[in-house]
DNA sequence: AATTGATTCAACCGCCGAACT
DNA sequence: AAGTTCGGCGGTTGAATCAAT
């Protein structure tokens, strides 16, 4: 099935907004909110596609956007993130109060790239890692179904962390021989995981009541379980919340 | 002051998955 | 079950701005 741009129709405008358009967007929702972004543009008299206005609203106009140059905390926040998770920008930018996925990725293109690149090799010579998580069998990795693109394991996060160096985030952020990170033992989390704030309380509650999905290898005894699911969430907590110093998060 | 190249960032595009018909 | 609609995502573009010459 191939569908046509949502702006072919004739008439739309295209291009940056004017503020007489702002204006008009921003009572518009006030008043009724956006329950159909397809609909919306020809409810409000503007000569737009819904998914400009949906683009233009959620970037710009929502009142909860925080303008201005990121902070040390913020960006240091963004680097971690993005070694972990990669290019999912709406994943990171749900970590960052006030901030959209798309200045997060200009961000990343025009200051962070950078940054990493230099401080990356003006390191090289110290060579040391900033995590140290033991590193799992790869072949687990590769013979998986994970999606490469998405980190649904301790393990997958720490075999990518492992290998940059960054002189910003020059600390361990966790660091215990003793665990076992393989497959084998950490339950895969389901993804839906990534896109809700979760506070601490909240992931110990999901986690009891089961409404997080996790999977488990098969064989692996019930009673077993609930252990695994709890050493797994102290992973992650440790490495997002706690070992990472990062303030700007929401509360957790 | 004029020109040119680099950088920034708002906006668009195409794709995908979920929900709906 | 198949087709359609919709919202959301990541990649990309290009106009505006800045810096260097």
């Amino acid at each position: 099935m191939v569908r046509a741009p949502c702006c072919e129709k004739m008439g739309l405008k295209k291009g940056p907004w004017s503020p007489e358009e702002d204006q008009i967007l921003v009572s518009y929702i006030h008043q009724h909110g956006h329950g159909n972004w397809r609909a919306l543009p020809k409810q409000a008299g503007l000569l737009r596609c819904g998914k400009s206005c949906r683009l233009r609203w959620t970037n710009y106009l929502r009142p909860d956007i925080k303008r201005g140059n990121f902070t040390k905390q913020e960006e240091d926040t963004i680097i971690t993130l993005h070694q972990c998770l990669g290019n999912r920008w709406s994943a990171i930018a749900a970590r960052l109060p006030g901030r959209t996925d798309n200045e997060i990725k200009n961000v990343w293109h025009t200051h962070l790239k950078k940054k990493l690149k230099n401080d990356q090799s003006s390191q090289d010579s110290k060579s040391h890692p900033i995590v140290s998580i033991p590193k799992c069998d790869t072949k687990v990795l590769e013979n998986s179904n994970l999606d490469k693109n998405v980190v649904t394991s301790p393990q997958q996060c720490s075999s990518e962390m492992s290998s940059v160096t960054d002189s910003s985030l020059e600390k361990t952020v966790i660091k215990n021989e003793e665990m076992d990170y393989s497959s084998e033992y950490f339950p895969q989390i389901d993804e839906s995981f990534w896109s809700e704030e979760l506070s601490r309380e909240d992931a110990d509650r999901q986690t009891t009541d089961e409404k997080i999905q996790f999977q488990f290898p098969k064989g692996v005894e019930s009673s077993e379980k609930d252990s695994r699911i709890d050493d797994s969430m102290d992973f992650w907590y440790n490495l997002f919340i706690r070992a990472g110093d990062m303030p700007d998060l929401p509360e957790f």
